[in-house]
DNA sequence: TATCCTTGACTGACTGGTCAATCAGGGAGG
DNA sequence: CCTCCCTGATTGACCAGTCAGTCAAGGATA
């Protein structure tokens, strides 16, 4: 903490933390940079400090979260359970990380996900990554019998992940109340309804 | 074509037309009034003749198809038809726009349905509209008993609906090909993956 | 211990460019 | 000559990114 290295990686931090919530109450277009360094309290220059221009705060963040994200689904899929319970343990993966920061889980889809006409663009060979995996763990459901085959993976994988975004975004835009027990039986309906159109 | 209203109308309709292209090209926020005015071969300010604020471009553009996407919700609905088959008839339609005219589908799920923090917030009310009108044909489907109970209404809705937005998005952002072939499987594939989870 | 040097974190006024919106006026139809 | 449709140069606001400089901490030297 007395060391110069310590306290620089906590300055970038507060930025980033501060651009989540500048990010998810007025979007990423909508802000200034003045009104990330307010939030954070810090000076406008220094956030050009530590970032060489305003995307690359949101591509930080994006990928920061996104990457945890992937590295939680290739562990569901490694791991010996039914097709059914991987996809629940990735349902119930990213609708915790929405209890854990909604802030952030807002940018995240709002900003980039969601927008990649602009911004996500960028980072649509992340995006893919996720449905590939998603669609791996249904081929290997359908070939092994427990999955039906007339659904193609890559559409089932579009399906899984289009339905927890839209729940996500039911949430987040106050469509829907999402109380701690509504988003813990989200996980359950959204398998339900996924994996009863899969299964046979 | 002589009277002035007629021509009026025309250039009115020219700008929108313009505007649906340089949306779905740029994207609402990169693209410059005088991009628009470009593409429909008009000068800059007429642009401001017919229309107060470059948003409201966006508006129109939204509402006039929205509206038309609700009346054809409301339609399916109050045939006698089963709730697969209305929901069916939903998602034929909502392929079809796309099919007709990707570049305005485009602009109004890029632009407006999933930017509800920044542009979409003033359609909040109108996007719910199609929800209820979702929600009430599955809550009808659960009473005489088509549809199983555990799945709240609400939350069908959101996954019909997110399930369509997402393969749009897929083939919108070239993830998955867009044949003629595949836009009609597409709409089997929906409805199948929905209801084979919403029904017994 | 006292003095000087170096480093880099930090500041915020400023600039350059972009673009939405305005407005003064031209021309055609009636 | 009045009313619209139409034009495009101009204006004024806004904001990302720059830069010249301050300050505090650490290390070296004597």
């Amino acid at each position: 903490m007395a060391t110069p290295e310590r306290a620089a990686v906590d300055k970038r931090r507060t930025i980033l933390d501060a651009a989540v919530r500048v990010f998810a109450r007025q979007g990423f277009h909508t802000c200034r940079v003045s009104d990330i360094a307010d939030e954070a309290g810090v000076a406008y220059g220094l956030v050009y400090h530590y970032f060489n221009a305003k995307e690359e705060i949101l591509d930080t963040l994006f990928l920061e979260r996104w990457d945890v994200m992937l590295a939680a689904i290739a562990e569901a899929d490694a791991s010996q359970r039914t097709a059914r319970d991987k996809l629940y343990a990735i349902a119930e993966f990213i609708i915790d990380s929405y209890r854990h920061d909604p802030n952030l889980m807002k940018v995240i889809i709002v900003e980039v996900t969601r927008a990649a006409n602009t911004f996500g663009r960028t980072h649509l060979a992340k995006i893919r990554e996720a449905y590939q995996q998603i669609s791996g763990i249904v081929a290997r459901a359908q070939a092994d019998g427990s999955f039906r085959k007339e659904i193609t993976p890559e559409f089932a994988a579009l399906a899984f992940y289009g339905c927890i975004e839209q729940v996500l975004s039911g949430w987040i835009f106050e469509l829907e109340p999402a109380g701690p027990g509504q988003l813990e039986r989200a996980k359950t309906l959204i398998v339900e309804t996924i994996c009863g159109g899969l299964e046979g």
